[in-house]
DNA sequence: CTGCCGCA
DNA sequence: TGCGGCAGG
């Protein structure tokens, strides 16, 4: 059911830091951030980020400690927002409300029938909305250091394989295997742990199991996504059987007397989502340390112990990718 | 969270 | 082949 399925799917090798200096890289900045947060705050019960204390900021020490692994590589990131509601048309905002509810729906069934921990986190994960002061500190920090921003329409995930689609990028950043899904070329994950990072090959992905994008989109499907729980007794083999041998997720629903509701819908999320041709960002960095530290330590009151390590060797990084073009 | 094993 | 359970990192 879960993601773990698309995994085994998936064409996945290791690369060193090294093959990716001089790179951009389009980070899912809502995933990237809850990985941080979960690792460093723990949610309330109720699902809501805790709002009291030092841990309302707790991301500005997550980027403040993370940026540093990017720019020592010589790797730009560009952090990818999820879109807020201010400019949607109301169609837009109803049918948010619907993909929501859809979510949260899901996630309710996951829990009572006892869905492994593993898959009701991801589904938190997608219902769980970072705090405003969470979204607003980090743009704030983030500009200040001047690493590139970008708005999504809608979904962050998707707008970066967009950009990688469209060459903008040379990867997207995500530990979701979603990304498959959306068509990204090149998706790096574990781009924060301490080992190698790991590439997911879009096209020797579909090359490997001689489908075409639709096709693993619907693959996919079947199996189970994060807007569906996929049809029981699928799993990767046999998804991937029954849309070659039936061309397509209708044939194979058909074949199968299955019915997947919205199934055109879901389809739609990953092959045409909504996603902007106009995002556009500077991928030269010139932080202002200063500010940088004002902001964190003084404005938001961070312990300066904690994130010193972290500016110093964002300054250290710089420096040092600075000298390299010069030799 | 991933990988491996054994049962259905 | 799918899946649930369990161990190891």
């Amino acid at each position: 059911m879960g993601n773990s399925d698309l995994r085994s799917l998936a064409v996945l090798s290791e690369v060193s830091f090294d093959d990716l200096a001089g790179s951009v890289v389009a980070v899912d900045a809502h995933n990237w951030l809850y990985r941080y947060l979960t690792t460093t705050v723990k949610f309330t019960r109720d699902g809501a980020y805790t709002t009291t204390g030092g841990e309302e900021v707790a991301n500005l020490i997550g980027v403040v400690q993370g940026l540093p692994k990017f720019f020592e590589h010589d790797i730009t990131p560009v952090f990818v927002f999820d879109g807020g509601v201010t400019d949607l048309k109301d169609d837009e905002i109803a049918e948010r409300r619907e993909q929501r509810e859809r979510y949260e729906a899901e996630l309710e069934e996951a829990k009572e029938s006892g869905a492994d921990s593993a898959r009701v986190s991801t589904l938190q994960s997608r219902t769980q909305r970072l705090t405003d002061t969470i979204q607003e500190t980090t743009r704030g920090l983030l500009s200040r250091l001047d690493v590139p921003v970008v708005e999504a329409p809608a979904e962050g995930e998707a707008q970066a394989s967009h950009m990688a689609r469209q060459g903008q990028v040379d990867y997207v950043g995500s530990e979701d295997y979603d990304t498959l899904l959306l068509g990204a070329p090149y998706t790096l994950r574990q781009l924060t742990s301490k080992g190698d990072p790991e590439l997911m090959d879009f096209e020797a992905t579909l090359a490997e199991h001689d489908l075409t994008w639709e096709q693993l989109v619907d693959a996919g499907v079947l199996m189970g996504t994060d807007f569906n729980p996929g049809i029981d007794g699928i799993g990767p083999k046999t998804a991937v059987k029954l849309v070659r041998e039936h061309g397509d997720l209708w044939g194979a629903l058909d074949a199968r007397g299955e019915h997947i509701e919205g199934a055109d819908r879901i389809r739609d999320l990953f092959l045409h989502p909504n996603v902007t041709d106009d995002a556009d960002f500077d991928p030269d960095i010139d932080p202002d340390m200063d500010a940088a530290r004002a902001y964190v330590t003084e404005e938001w009151e961070v312990d300066p112990e904690e994130v010193e390590r972290g500016f110093e060797r964002i300054e250290e990084s710089l420096v040092q990718t600075g000298l390299d073009r010069w030799t």
